[in-house]
DNA sequence: AATCAGGACAACCGCATTTTC
DNA sequence: AGAAAATGCGGTTGTCCTGAT
């Protein structure tokens, strides 16, 4: 079956030939491509104007940027990933040069089986169930008093020297959250009153940002962020590329409010759009604000996490 | 040398959305 | 306003290349 586009045409498929390229490269150089139906025709070419476009924005674009992806593109694809799923289109905006269809494919074939070699879905971010057990096994060899998972952050290779490297921003931590144990990606002060500690007392969420292999596999909130505590001194750690920051628990709550809020107001915004679009993670958040979704509140303090020295997580798709 | 498997990437397909008439 | 056409997007397939056997 033929693009309905051209299915009354004489068309020709398959891979472009270089007389083809030639031929569309200069009618669009000299004329633009106002109408992509009327460029294969004008061109002198037997394609679809679905297809000449396709060629157009995947291949021959003058500002295409070839070779293959760097570091810092294939972190940035993650974590825009994390953040929007495959929307390729729009991951690709944060990739100057890039196309949704390259994005795609880096993703398909590198990204996607290096996430799962590390023993994170690539489709959620979070870790496999097969490696959650295994890490609980090793937790509790290191934390015979506690069963929770908080010490997956001990995975963090280099996190103890990034806090030696800001120990400023470091106020206090518990002697059961030290460094030693808990390179942490998110430290909250407020949970060293709890002296023993249980699963149910964090809640999992996946790492943002991992530039500098400073958070390489998660980011855990305590419970008490979200609302449920009414300590005043509480703070929020976050690693994000290299430097820490804090938060209180109430701006954070506040920050949250506000951004649902906005999102709610925006009628056109992508989460918004999930949301309407069924979206069942989504619509619990919108439709039981009681129960908060953790995933929604990672989303949406995503970019205040996000390394702020990179100039292309400057825009996502929602701002507040 | 032949063949097979797997990876990379280009292109297609079908559907949704937007634009045009 | 609504139908048709055009465009955009994400998933999938096809093709080529390379390395292993």
């Amino acid at each position: 079956m033929g693009h309905r586009c051209c299915s009354k045409q004489k068309i020709k498929r398959g891979l472009w030939s270089p007389e083809e390229d030639e031929k569309l490269i200069r009618h669009i150089t000299a004329h633009g491509h106002k109408s992509w139906s009327s460029v294969s025709k004008l061109a002198g070419l037997q394609r679809c104007g679905k297809s000449c476009r396709l060629r157009w924005i995947n291949y021959l674009r003058p500002d295409l940027k070839r070779g293959s992806f760097t570091a810092e593109e294939e972190q940035t694809i993650i974590d825009v990933h994390r953040i929007l799923g495959n929307r390729w289109s729009q991951i690709a905006k944060h990739l100057p040069g890039r196309t949704d269809n390259e994005v795609k494919n880096f993703w398909n074939s590198c990204i996607k089986k290096k996430l799962i070699s590390q023993g994170l879905d690539p489709q959620t971010h979070t870790l496999l169930s097969s490696h959650r057990r295994a890490t609980d096994c090793n937790i509790s060899k290191i934390h015979p008093n506690t069963n929770s998972i908080f010490t997956l952050n001990s995975l963090i290779p280099n996190a103890d020297k990034a806090l030696k490297a800001q120990p400023d921003l470091v106020q206090t931590t518990s002697p059961i959250f030290s460094s030693e144990y808990h390179p942490t990606s998110i430290i909250s002060n407020n949970v060293h009153a709890h002296d023993s500690l249980n699963f149910s007392d964090f809640h999992y969420l996946p790492s943002i940002g991992n530039t500098n292999n400073l958070c390489s596999s998660s980011c855990i909130y305590p419970s008490s962020a979200v609302g449920l505590s009414g300590n005043e001194n509480s703070n929020i750690w976050a690693s994000s590329a290299g430097n820490f920051r804090a938060q209180t628990l109430e701006g954070m709550q506040a920050q949250v409010q506000q951004a649902k809020e906005k999102t709610c107001e925006k009628g056109t915004d992508d989460v918004r759009e999930l949301a309407n679009k069924g979206n069942p993670e989504m619509n619990a958040s919108f439709d039981h604000s009681s129960n908060f979704d953790f995933g929604l509140l990672e989303n949406l303090l995503a970019s205040e996490f996000m390394p702020h020295d990179l100039s292309s997580m400057d825009n996502f798709a929602w701002n507040f």
